[in-house]
DNA sequence: GACTCTTGTAACCGTTAAGGTTACATACGT
DNA sequence: ACGTATGTAACCTTAACGGTTACAAGAGTC
């Protein structure tokens, strides 16, 4: 059970440090081939925003990647962020054993 | 590049299949197990709801598998809607390869 | 210094969705 | 006939996305 300690890195970090910086492309011109707004761009970037499905398509599109790299960096952040916003979760009791062994015994039939 | 033909299969699906039915359970009690209303549980299971990272927590929780597996179900189902439901994304145009090469160089500086 | 470009961000908009409560009609089993 | 389980509609609050516009700050150029 390997829990994630720190936060996850944000996409807009791989996006920022690994795919601009090294094109020197500004922010302006990047949002305008992605064709979204320069603002949607920018909150990703300083990782004021997330990765809907639609940019990771765009973004798949402009840099050859899978959609799913960017959908799981931000779906890593999602998730740690569920864990620490809220902790009524955890009030979750997982269902006995007994109900469990039940529902093997039944797939066996 | 093997493209998603049909839909993915819906995390509700799996979720009333593999896991509430061979329990022989309620909707009512296993929503009221989680700790939410039925009506999030009841839109899931008939597959107009999303599972959230809260409620893959959630299901995480009561059923002893990784908040991920729930999570990557609706994922995929989200990225073919956005796939699916717009199209403007497709005119994103891919980096010229000149462009990816500067990059590739500047990596070896 | 004046000018331009770039950038982050605030303020505003419309749209969408989650999650809750309440209420109702239907269906099922006793 | 009765109670239970269910889907769902109606309504509310909260919040996030994406867009436009506008502003202030910084960096570079002339």
């Amino acid at each position: 059970m390997n829990k994630i300690r720190r936060k996850p890195t944000h996409p807009g970090c791989i996006l920022r440090e690994d795919y601009l910086k090294p094109l020197s492309i500004t922010v302006t011109d990047m949002a305008s081939k992605l064709n979204v707004s320069r603002k949607t761009l920018s909150k990703i970037l300083n990782e004021k925003g997330a990765v809907t499905p639609d940019m990771a398509l765009r973004l798949s599109r402009a840099f050859g990647t899978t959609p799913d790299l960017w959908l799981n960096l931000q779906k890593n952040v999602d998730l740690w962020e569920a864990e620490n916003l809220s902790r009524d979760w955890r009030r979750v009791r997982p269902l006995p054993e007994t109900m469990l062994l039940v529902n093997k015994d039944e797939k066996r039939i």
